[in-house]
DNA sequence: GTGAAAGCGCTAACAC
DNA sequence: GTGTTAGCGCTTTCAC
C-alpha cells in the first residue's frame, strides 16, 4: 500500500501515468476530455486516477495555461445587509462556470481597496467584479491599465472602460418620490447617501426630476447628503427636525437611511406613516420586517450579481469583445411606511 | 519603451534580472527578503521593479513553494443573516495573514459541499473553515482523510479531529430559557433548529436543563424541531397555536425563527410580549430594530470567525500541532420581547 | 554575495 | 493514437 504513505495531493499526474503505464500526455488528454485517446487507455487510465485517489493540481495547470480560474469581488462591507444577495448572485454564476471567487472588504477605504487589487492581480485573478468605493479614482485607473477584464457593479465610474451592472437609479428615485406626491405630499425630503457614488448622484436627479414634472419647488433645506448607513439617516433626521423645517415625507436614499430616519421620528414622537410617509430604496430583507414595514424601491440585486459575474465570464473568455452596460430596472414596493391605501407585502 | 508593449503581468522575475544585470536567484532573494545581498544590487533591482511595474506571479509560486495563500471557506448560505458576520470575521483574519479566502456557499447541500471540497482541493487550499451541513459526515470524512488543517465553524462535528470555534450553545439556551422563568413564565414552547446540528442538539439540552433546575415540567408537546429559518419559527407557530396547547413563553433556537413565530402570533392576534414573551439566540442586526425588538442570546460572531481563521493560520504554519476548541460565552441581551422590566438596547 | 541550474505539476507542440 | 519534451515563473540548493 505504498499509496497510502502519501496524501491524495501528492500524487501527480506522472504517478498515474506510471501506474497505468501510459505517458503523462496520455494522461493529460484524458483528464481534459480532449479526445483521441483509445478507449482502452482511457478506462484503464481512469481505474487508476480512482485507486490513487489523484486530485488535479490546479495552481500548476493555472502556472501552464496562464489562467487561474478565479476572480476577485470587492465589495465595501459584507456586513452591510445590501451585499449578501449580491456576492451571492455572484457566487452562484462563477460556479457554474468554475471560478472560485475571492471575497474582499475594503469598508470603502482606498489603501484597503489598492492593497485588495495588488493582491489580486498577485494571484493572477482572470477577472474582477468592483464595487467602488468613495474616492476609487487612482485604483480605477490602475485596474483599467492592467487590461484584465473587470464589471462594476451597482456603482458606475464615468469615463471609465469597463462594463458595469446598475439599476436605473434615477427612475427608481424618480418613482419613489412620485408615490410620495402621489400620496398628497408636498414637502418632501430627500436623506441621500453620498453624491460621490453614481448611485447617490443619480437618485438625487430623479429625486429633482419628480418634483419638477409634479410642479413642486425644489428646496435645498430638504436635501441632506450624507452616506448610506443607519446613523446617517438618524443624524439627517434631526438635522432636519431641528431646522424646524416642515416635511411630510421622506425619500431616503437606501433602506438603512430609511430606517434611521424612521427610529429619530420616533424619539421626536413624529408618527410613521401618519405624520410623515417614508420611502426606502434597495428593499433589503429587513425592509419587510421592519416596523412599519418599509415601502422601498427594490433592485434586483441577486440578479445583478449574476449578471455581472456572466458577463465577466463573457469578457474573460473572449465571447464579449466589447464593454456593455446593464441597466435593471427597479420597482417599487408598497407597504406601510408610505401611508398608501393599498398595501402590498 | 518595449515595456510598453506588454502587461505589467507579463513581466517576470527575468525580465527584471535582464534589465538589472543580476541574477534571478538575486531578484527572487531580494523580493523574499531573504538578505545576504548587497545594498547596491538591493536598490538597484528595487528600482527595475518598480519601473518595470513588476507583478510578482504567487502561482508560480505557490506551484514552487506547495503553498497556495488561500484556504477555503464554506458555509450554508451568504443571505441568511448570520453569517455576514462570520465571513467577515474570517475575512480580516485572514488579509493580515496575507490568505486570500475563497467563499462557497452549500445552501446546506451535502452535494454541493462535496464539489465544493473537491474543487478547492484542486486549488490546493492550505486551509478550510467549515460551517457544516445537516448530513455532513461523508464530506467531514474526506476532509479529515486529506490532512489538510480544517477548523469548525459554529458547529461542532462530533468524532472529528479538527478545531472548532462554537459558542456555548447549552448555556445560551439554559440564560434564555432561565430569563423567561424569571419573568414568571410557566409554560415555555421551545422552537429548535435542526437537532442533527450540535446547536439545535445543545441549545435542547439548555432548555431542559433551566426547566429541570427551576422544577418545571418538560411537555414534549411545546418543543418543535425544525429549521434555523423564519418559515420553520412560522410554522412551528401555527402548529403550537392550533394545538391549543397553553403557553406563555417560547424559546426561540435562532432570531429569524424567533421572528417567523412573533410574525405568526400577530397573525392569531397574540401579543407580544404581553400574552407571549419571545426571546431568541444569536443577535443577528435585525433583533435590534425589529418591533419589538428581540431579547436575544448574543454570539460574537464576528470574533468567532476571526477566531477561527487564527486557529487555521496557527495550523498551517504549524505553530499550532494539537487541534483546539474555543468555547465562546453567550450574552443575554435583553430588550422588548421578552416583556422584561429592564430593557436595554 | 552572487549565479547556474534543477524542478514544482501541468499542457501542448511536435514527432512517430 | 501515443510518447517525448520544452517550458509556464518561481525558489532553492549548490558551487564559486
Amino acid at each position: 500500500m505504498e499509496n497510502n504513505k502519501q496524501e491524495s495531493r501528492d500524487i501527480t499526474i506522472k504517478d498515474v501515468a506510471q501506474e497505468a503505464n501510459v505517458s503523462i500526455a496520455t494522461v493529460s488528454r484524458i483528464l481534459n476530455g480532449k479526445g483521441g485517446v483509445s478507449l482502452a487507455l482511457t478506462k484503464r487510465v481512469q481505474e487508476v486516477v480512482k485507486q490513487l485517489k489523484y486530485q488535479p493540481n490546479n495552481v500548476a495547470r493555472a502556472l501552464k495555461i496562464k489562467e487561474s480560474r478565479s476572480i476577485g469581488l470587492i465589495i465595501p462591507d459584507i456586513e452591510n445587509p445590501f451585499f449578501p444577495a449580491l456576492v451571492r448572485g455572484v457566487e452562484d454564476a462563477a460556479q457554474r462556470h468554475d471560478y472560485a471567487v475571492i471575497l474582499c472588504n475594503t469598508d470603502g477605504r482606498v489603501e484597503e481597496e489598492k492593497k485588495y487589487i495588488e493582491f489580486l492581480f498577485s494571484k493572477r485573478v482572470d477577472g474582477m467584479v468592483f464595487t467602488e468605493s468613495l474616492d476609487s479614482k487612482n485604483n480605477i485607473a490602475l485596474l483599467a491599465s492592467s487590461g484584465i477584464p473587470i464589471v462594476l457593479l451597482d456603482r458606475r465610474v464615468e469615463g471609465m472602460q469597463a462594463s458595469a451592472v446598475v439599476t436605473d437609479n434615477q427612475l427608481g428615485a424618480f418613482m419613489a418620490t412620485e408615490h410620495l406626491i402621489q400620496l398628497g405630499k408636498k414637502n418632501i425630503a430627500f436623506l441621500n447617501g453620498s453624491l460621490k457614488l453614481s448611485s447617490g448622484a443619480e437618485r438625487a436627479n430623479g429625486y429633482r426630476e419628480a418634483l419638477t414634472k409634479y410642479k413642486l419647488a425644489y428646496k435645498e433645506q430638504l436635501v441632506i447628503n450624507g452616506a448610506f448607513t443607519y446613523d446617517s439617516g438618524y443624524e439627517a433626521t434631526e438635522m432636519l427636525v431641528r431646522s424646524g423645517q416642515k416635511f411630510d415625507g421622506i425619500f431616503a436614499s437606501n433602506d438603512m437611511i430609511a430606517i434611521g430616519a424612521i427610529e429619530c421620528l420616533a424619539k421626536h414622537n413624529i408618527k410613521v406613516p401618519e405624520d410623515v410617509g417614508v420611502v426606502g430604496f434597495d428593499d433589503i430583507r429587513m425592509a419587510t420586517w421592519y416596523k412599519p414595514a418599509l415601502t422601498t424601491i427594490r433592485q434586483p440585486v441577486y440578479d445583478m450579481g449574476k449578471c455581472a459575474m456572466n458577463i465577466l465570464v463573457e469578457q474573460i473568455s473572449g465571447v464579449r469583445e466589447k464593454y456593455c452596460e446593464q441597466i435593471f430596472m427597479p420597482e417599487l414596493i408598497i407597504r406601510k411606511s408610505s401611508g398608501a391605501k393599498e398595501v402590498g407585502k
